[in-house]
RNA sequence: CGCGGGGUGGAGCAGCCCGGUAGCUCGUCAGGCUCAUAACCUGAAGGUCGCUGGUUCAAAUCCAGCCCCCGCAACCA
């Protein structure tokens, strides 16, 4: 079987709510992976939860839980928002589940026993009340640790470490042989940059389960839980591991029982990571990889950060975007469409209130919704919602912007795939118009020319519901089943010029977007 | 000398890497149309592209310097 597409979002901490930024990720990430399906191309999409560590420990202390409780109750609050946001994720992680542990713990006793690790002690000062170490950049101006720190002592601790520094050379010369390891560009420099001006430290990658018990017992030395990075990152491979991915080296594979068979899918194709974690996924992961002897992934793809109102987002004053509230106001495909149509990848976005009006209501019920609510409203009043022989007037602006969007979607540019598509929706727009098909109506030796008319642009409205079909399901269901089609536009395939049978029976238009009065 | 992002018609942005009539969306104004969710179409007004200097036949775009704005550590993607 020939590789899957592999896409994977970072994993959230569950210590907390989802907010705007998850949903962005998330968004962009069902985008390409449904764009890839529609394609044709097998998929893999993985998405899921960060659930171990001492803030996971001491919030489900104080909530008088378990931590696995604890974590099990917001693990229904996170798969619930996934489906909010209408993900076709193949896959839901979650970090302390059997099958990660036990391919984490692999991986573990396999880099022991070649030697990657090796124990320090670690002498710092330590605050008693967070238990946890600090640094110079926790110190005060004049030097003191902040009081809130409460009783601060030096201490020794003994760690497991990963050795990092050997492997630098070798990464900067992968990151200038690979061009497109990281987007974009500039995340790449960024990278380059640090490497080239830093000398890596060996990562840390334990802590004694005397101090921190929730998470993964090294299998080698029972009185330490691995902390983060084995933790969290290779989250990405277990999951293909645990369920037999014949691309996961087969000393690290579980025999998979029980799950589907998964195919081939390791190495991920994009890793899909906010711009603030891009080293982590960009210098440490790959170098881990490199020492389990696994492909390295394709491609870490750095996305920015929302404000809103020009401003950082922060719960403390209130300055938020709550995406279920929006939702549930608007519909999924409204936000869908906003967060990607305003932010390409990459960038930093703004949220605005009035910017997400605007576009609602200038693009998604103006422009698209009143296209195929006056297109088809025509068609089954002049014609009796049957559709007239094939006319191919519009059929070459058509084909040109079907293959504009093929060729931005397979370089994930969805912003730059959803202009491309809204040209198609203003020519139409103009088309009617330019050929007034309502005057055409009231004169009988026009009939002819009114059914060409009738014809493209009832054609035009089933190309859009199959190019939207990646960014807006829904709608793209919804006008499917409008021209009275039966299944899914979920195939780019379909994107062609004259599908639509003459003599096919429409179904009932009804407005797509409901205007909201402001 | 901390790091990063940015300064383009009223607002929000693209263009800058790979110099060559300054583009998009919204807003404003004028016209057209009436199929449609008071939606749609056409046209117009409006910018010395932060400042200064340099390179060039030519700079928003390259180079140097300067000014200003916004983020910066765990609620954060």
């Amino acid at each position: 079987m020939s590789k899957r597409f592999y896409i994977t979002t970072a994993i959230d901490y569950v210590n907390g709510h989802p907010h705007l930024g998850h949903a962005y990720e998330k968004v962009v990430a069902d985008v390409i992976a449904r764009s890839r399906r529609s394609m044709g191309q097998e998929t893999f999409f993985l998405t899921g939860l960060d659930e171990h560590g001492q803030k996971v420990q001491q919030a489900a202390q104080s909530e008088g839980k378990t931590p696995q409780v604890y974590c099990d109750e917001l693990a229904v609050v996170w798969k619930a928002f996934a489906k909010k946001l209408d993900l076709t994720n193949d896959d839901f992680v979650r970090t302390t589940e059997p099958r990660h542990r036990q391919a984490v713990q692999a991986i573990l006793a396999k880099l022991h026993a070649d030697g990657h690790f090796y124990k320090e002690v670690y002498r710092g000062f330590y605050s008693t009340r967070e238990e946890t170490f600090l640094t110079d950049k926790d110190r005060l101006p004049d030097g003191t640790f902040d009081p809130a720190w409460g009783k601060v002592i030096e201490l020794d601790e003994e760690n497991y470490y990963f050795r990092l520094k050997d492997h630098q050379q070798w990464l900067i010369g992968y990151i200038e042989q690979n061009p497109g390891f990281i987007a974009p560009d500039y995340r790449r420099n960024e990278v380059l940059g640090f490497l080239k001006n830093n000398i890596l430290e060996d990562l840390c990658i334990t802590r004694p389960a005397a101090r921190l018990n929730w998470g993964i017992p090294l299998p080698f030395d029972p009185a330490y839980v691995t902390y983060v990075w084995f933790d969290a990152l290779s989250n990405y491979i277990t999951v293909p591991a645990s369920r037999g991915d014949a691309g996961v080296p087969e000393s690290l594979r579980a025999s998979s029982s029980g799950a589907a068979p998964l195919g081939h899918v390791w190495p991920a194709d994009i890793h899909l990571v906010g711009k603030d974690i891009v080293k982590f996924h960009a210098v440490y992961w790959p170098i881990m990889l490199k020492a389990m002897g696994a492909p390295l992934p394709k491609q870490v793809l750095a996305h920015g950060w929302w404000q809103k109102d020009g401003q950082r987002m922060s719960k403390s004053t209130g300055n938020i975007v709550d995406p279920v509230a929006v939702i549930d106001e608007w519909g999924v495909d409204a936000f869908r469409f906003y967060v990607l149509r305003e932010l390409d990848i990459g960038p930093d976005g703004n949220w605005t209130e009035a910017g997400f009006k605007a576009r609602y209501s200038a693009e998604l019920a103006n422009g698209l919704g009143n296209l195929v609510n006056r297109s088809l409203s025509m068609l089954k009043r002049y014609r009796d919602g049957v559709v007239p022989k094939v006319s191919t007037e519009l059929a070459p602006e058509t084909e040109k912007v079907i293959a504009e969007t093929r060729a931005l979607l397979e370089q994930n540019r969805l912003q730059g795939a959803l202009q491309a598509i809204w040209s198609l929706v203003a020519r139409a727009n103009q088309y009617v118009d330019h050929t007034a098909p309502f005057k055409l109506a009231k004169e009988p030796a026009k009939a002819e020319r009114l059914d060409e008319v009738l014809y493209n642009l009832a054609e035009v409205c089933r190309v859009l519901a199959v190019l939207l079909w990646p960014f807006l399901p829904g709608t793209s269901g919804k006008i499917y089943a409008q021209l009275g089609l039966a299944g899914a536009p979920d195939k780019l395939s379909e994107a062609r010029w004259g599908v639509l049978a003459s003599g096919h029976q429409i179904g009932a238009p009804t407005p797509l977007f409901p205007r909201k009065d402001i």
